[in-house]
DNA sequence: TTGAAAGCGCTACCAT
DNA sequence: ATGGTAGCGCTTTCAA
């Protein structure tokens, strides 16, 4: 293994001029810092990095965090396409990136049973998915380590987030089954109370019905799985049989009431709309396929990697949340192209 | 932040014993150990990370690599699956892991273009996907850090490596079709040349298929996505009309496979079979439900964890190939339980 | 069993 | 612009 030493004896100058050399910094001669460079890349000279992470106390590692169940969600792997996405743009930086996955327990237990936060293993750390509760986050970011949300966020408290627009897109989705298909009950099958996504997308449909003079319609879920959804779809029919369309809180649970509503012979579109959200790579694949709303979720990574670099280096002091635009996708289930 | 130097002088004794009584080093008295153990509890004492690395030359750290195509793959997380059983087994160990997606041009100069690698940030380094080829490999090796394939592996040296039972799943799957079915016409869709999955499963396929006496009829593809299934169905068909069943590489392919059927008004599964493999959650929503095999994709990621820490602490120096146990998955795409 | 001290490779401060 | 050098916190010889 080369070191700046190496570099330094070879060339006759000191290990700090070398030093400075490699990390572009000021106080160098142009032409010595060449030589640098030049002998560097000629002798294949790699940093060490354990070397450079105990006198700068910095490891250009952020650390991934989500909760055991989510990664992957066997329906929707949501969060291995925003780790996939904060991978490609940290490593442009130099940083790389760590996946850990927490239990319940851990969540109950808090960040002392985490090593890698404790040994302070990275700069910083995302923590994704609606799991992390105020409690643990704030004593996560009370660790040191620079912190950010994903698919998260903290009501009262301002705290650094990276969200996609699920209001809005939730809106636009229930509008085009009023405004376009003339749909006028419309029931939202809910996903869990606390995750902020989902009350977010049920905000969105709320504010369209409202706004159009209906009356909203919504059905409670524990989880957002195909088997909820189906089970959801059923108690909104039997609720209120007038029910024409459905809006899902994620395209699993749409898939399910699909599933249920095939079951009873219900005909899609035609007698029953369904739509989704998230756009997840089979909703194209249902039948109907189904109408949803696309989250860019490579870019909520190279976001979310933007904003840590930018509050690691200081740049940017100010902004909590950061909200992504979402795009609504119209294929059949809605009741659209029935021709194609 | 709190070192071992603070410990010692609290305790009056050297850092060096500190250091062994946390370590589990013999050299020190069981009273004192405990002192110290006891100290380090009640003042929340973590070891500094980049310091142990520094002087040890390891890092306790793994690299997940894989292609950037392949995580998450849209259709199917497989790589994200096996990345999470990884995880959760390392981190019982205190290792971490690191996730670095490559491209094309990255594979295409070697390691050389991977800072993550050449700076040692890890001791060990698990190449997923049969995108790796043989020359990048041994170089990766040679750069000295442990490395496994996973979900690839060298034909001619060699190399340690874990793998699904790809062919002996794929031999179950079509003896299925073969013995509790009766078909005799079985065509297989076979994946890109290359891919060691889709080449064991196409043996499989051929085994079981030659084994009955029947004739194999393998339909080449250029992927193993829908659109590849639905197109190597169409020609599957156009080459042998008396074709009853169909053998896909993958599920992703295999529903791609229906798509078409269906579109053709061929009734699955009377006039059809149509059969995958990797069991994807979706794959129970298909229409006939899918008959597949699962891979225990935990499972492999906890397997590539104990083999990685086994050769890093040197237990263990043989066996190249471990194989990991598939498993049939019956449902309704072979024309089984029809009744349901 | 315990302690002293020499590094690990790099950064950054203080001189020159 | 360049060099000398003191750490960063820990492990690990070598002595006692």
């Amino acid at each position: 293994m080369i070191t700046i030493r190496d570099l330094a004896e070879q060339l006759g100058v000191s290990v700090a001029t070398v030093s400075r050399a490699l990390n572009d910094q000021l106080g160098v001669s142009p032409e010595l810092r060449q030589r640098v460079l030049d002998l560097a890349a000629e002798m294949n000279y790699r940093p060490n990095v354990a070397a450079r992470n105990l006198s700068t106390d910095r490891t250009h590692t952020v650390i991934f965090m989500v909760h055991r169940r989510r990664f992957p969600a066997a329906a929707d792997p949501f969060y291995s396409y925003i780790m996939h996405g904060m991978e490609a743009s940290l490593s442009l930086e130099g940083y790389s990136i760590m996946l850990l996955t927490v239990t319940d327990e851990q969540l109950a237990q808090g960040p002392q049973s985490l090593p890698a936060l404790q040994e302070k293993r990275a700069d910083a750390v995302v923590l994704a998915g609606p799991e992390f509760l105020p409690g643990f986050i704030l004593s996560v970011a009370r660790l040191g380590l620079t912190t950010l949300l994903v698919d998260n966020a903290l009501r009262e408290t301002p705290f650094p987030a990276v969200l996609a627009d699920n209001e809005g897109g939730s809106r636009t989705l229930t509008d085009h089954l009023i405004k376009v298909h003339g749909h006028t009950h419309i029931a939202f099958l809910q996903g869990p109370k606390g995750w902020i996504s989902c009350e977010e997308r049920s905000a969105g449909y709320q504010f369209a019905v409202n706004a159009a003079g209906l009356e909203s319609h919504i059905v409670e879920s524990e989880d957002t799985t195909p088997e909820t959804g189906q089970d959801a779809f059923l108690r909104a029919i039997k609720d209120r049989p007038e029910t024409t369309a459905i809006v899902a809180s994620n395209d699993a649970m749409a898939i399910g009431a699909m599933r249920a509503a095939r079951q009873l012979g219900i005909k899609m579109p035609q007698e029953m709309a369904i739509v989704g959200f998230d756009n997840i790579f089979w909703s194209a694949y249902a039948d109907p396929s189904l109408t949803t709303v696309s989250i860019p979720t490579i870019e909520v990574g190279r976001l979310a990697a933007r904003l840590l670099l930018e509050r690691l280096y200081g740049t940017v002091t100010a902004s909590s949340r950061t909200i992504v635009a979402t795009q609504l996708v119209i294929r059949n289930s809605c009741g659209c192209m029935e021709a194609a």
